[in-house]
DNA sequence: TTTAATTCCGACCGAATTACTCGGATATCA
DNA sequence: TGATATCCGAGTAATTCGGTCGGAATTAAA
């Protein structure tokens, strides 16, 4: 019942995105920087969120990648299940239609896992990252100028 | 974010033993029968089931296991903690106490994992063994005897 | 008093997953 | 034509998962 280090760094870089993003792209390098992320392996979550429609990038020099919609219409789940896959503890077969288990004790399981589910997916649904960049700024002063990250 | 079969069998147990240890207790090896688990893997689930005081155990010929408390009084939370250890998808250091993080965006996430946590526990725990059991019977008939299980 | 049933305990094991790294191809701005 | 970047796939050490196996200890029944 464990998230993956994919889920929680990458809701800190995309925070890290939506903050310093507004005027120019973001590299992955810079966001790798101020989060101590391996650069590498963030790539890889960049990845992940880039095919989920979350962020879009701009190649080549001076690109990097900035958000795909507005922070208000990008949800905690959003990021999460981009990243996680599937937030879902347990994955049932037949979950909606009236299928019939071969044992009742299964059966009644089956209400458990999907009420875990609902509950867990209801709750990062209605945190927007909206909130959490506004959160952030509230912290400590705007920083919206992405400085370019040191050369290796 | 998976569930691991530790629960989803344990859970499956824990009802079975409710619905069959009403007279005498309940060996593994019935249980693993009815509930098509692996004897020995069962074996595991249930040792922890005990060592989380959830069941007591009967030693000997004739003898299995009962439960240690009503039904009423074990939540699915208890359960599922006892046979997966803490269900916080995220641990975080000093969630209770006011620790300032090093970067703005690490104590954001902190509220959201924080919120998923209790989202996720509270689901659980307000569902008691006893509604289980009960919505259980009542799908199919009542079988209190436990057959004593098949010899290999 | 033996025997069969049963819990108890720890070691082992293959397969999958996690959390990365690395090397290089490709695109693009200056 | 470089220097920056994104892109992409393969490799890898360590850990977790989902069990199995063998045997010791306990106790009811024959």
């Amino acid at each position: 019942m464990k998230l993956s280090t994919k889920g929680r760094y990458g809701l800190r870089a995309m925070i890290d995105l939506a903050l310093y993003s507004e005027k120019d792209p973001v590299s992955i390098c810079s966001i790798a920087e101020r989060q101590a992320i391996s650069e590498s392996y963030l790539e890889q979550l960049v990845a992940k969120l880039k095919k989920a429609g979350l962020v879009k990038s701009i190649r080549g020099a001076q690109g990097g990648y900035v958000l795909a919609k507005p922070t208000a219409d990008i949800s905690v789940g959003d990021i999460l299940r981009a990243l996680e896959g599937s937030l879902d503890p347990v994955e049932c077969m037949g979950f909606d239609e009236e299928h019939v288990c071969s044992g009742s004790d299964i059966c009644v399981t089956k209400h458990v896992w999907k009420r875990i589910n609902d509950s867990i997916n209801q709750t990062v649904d209605e945190m927007k990252l909206k909130e959490l960049v506004d959160e952030s700024r509230q912290v400590r002063g705007i920083e919206p100028t992405d400085a370019s990250c040191s050369q290796k």
